[in-house]
DNA sequence: AACCAGTTCAACCGCGCGGGA
DNA sequence: CTCCCGCGCGGTTGAACTGGT
């Protein structure tokens, strides 16, 4: 037994709004407002629609100032931006550009920004295309922030059993931050009420300057003193990007954050192997160091100017 | 001209949340 | 405190459109 409907589904028509709905439902709000109850404004506007379906058309189409066409290059920044941050929330995007809504935000995402970010850059590495997309953020932001970021970023989402950390390299650095235990090397948080911490490995890459932070699996706590391990992916719908890697830079210290894998059934060892496969993992060469970065920004075919973005391979 | 595949985007659907009774 | 109801959100659908053969 589902929810009763909002609405007598067999006296309301559904489909495209002709101009004439359209002039009607404009004409009243526009005489008498919304009065706060959809469900109530067809009704009255002698419209046999549904409340939703006008709230749709008014706040999509028929509202004042709402802009439609193309999206300029900053838009398009701005909806990276935030979406690397928040993922899907295109209520929250687009409050941030006028004139947008949350709809045509999301189908611009859908159908167009994410392939023209995926396809944007395709260098290649040891003979291998590696599709590249650089997403960046208004500022840098401090390491506190990012590992909130790290945090908002990924979601349990299944046990899973039979995983191994891998060790830690000699050279291991640790990072005094507040959620990080430097006894146990394991990152807190709390998700639905529950602790949950995280393993976290940091691997030095190209030069002592620039270091990969990884959480490639992760604990949780119980209260009997068992613990189950976790896996780990990304709360947003990124599964056809693949590995999706955060870069910081800062004076004289350049900082990787790696999200690690995010799709495939073993988060570890896709992780491993994919990091293998392209010798990231360990003292081996990263895909990109810093200069290599800037010169890719400096083509203009990324954003400038930021200190935070976003990696993009596919395997 | 006809067909097909891919793309776009308006609109629908179901669900979570919050406010009021 | 619980229940009900409407709102708002994000995911999905499918008709219309476009481009290629």
């Amino acid at each position: 037994m589902g929810r009763a409907p909002c609405c007598d589904k067999a006296n309301v028509k559904k489909g495209p709004w002709s101009p004439e709905e359209d002039a009607q439902l404009k004409e009243f709000i526009e005489k008498y407002g919304t009065g706060g109850n959809w469900i109530a404004l067809p009704q009255k506007a002698g419209l046999k629609r549904c409340g939703k379906s006008c709230r749709l058309r008014w706040l999509n189409y028929l509202r004042p100032n709402i802009r439609h066409g193309e999206f300029s290059d900053e838009e398009d920044r701005i909806i990276c931006t935030l979406y690397a941050s928040i993922g899907s929330r295109w209520s929250i995007i687009a409050a941030q550009l006028p004139g947008r809504t949350d709809n045509d935000i999301k189908n611009y995402w859908n159908t167009k920004l994410k392939k023209k970010l995926i396809g944007k850059f395709a260098p290649t590495y040891q003979g291998k295309t590696t599709p590249f997309s650089a997403i960046l953020s208004q500022s840098l932001p401090n390491l506190s922030q990012l590992y909130k970021d790290f945090n908002s970023f990924y979601t349990p989402t299944k046990s899973q059993s039979g995983l191994e950390s891998p060790s830690l390299p000699q050279n291991f650095l640790y990072n005094n931050n507040n959620n990080i235990s430097s006894s146990t090397n394991q990152y807190s948080y709390y998700h639905q009420n529950q602790e949950c911490l995280m393993d976290l490995q940091y691997y030095p890459v190209k030069d002592q300057n620039m270091l990969m932070f990884g959480g490639t699996e992760a604990s949780r706590s119980s209260s009997d003193g068992s613990c189950s391990q976790i896996s780990y992916r990304k709360d947003v719908k990124h599964e056809e990007i693949g590995c999706f890697q955060g870069f910081m830079f800062e004076e004289n210290k350049n900082f990787m954050l790696d999200y690690g894998k995010i799709d495939g059934d073993d988060p570890l060892n896709t992780f491993s192997d994919h990091h293998k496969a392209n010798g990231i993992l360990g003292n081996s060469q990263l895909h990109y160091d810093l200069a290599e970065v800037k010169e890719l920004i400096s083509t203009g075919d990324v954003c400038s100017n930021n200190n935070m973005f976003f990696l993009n391979y596919e395997n």
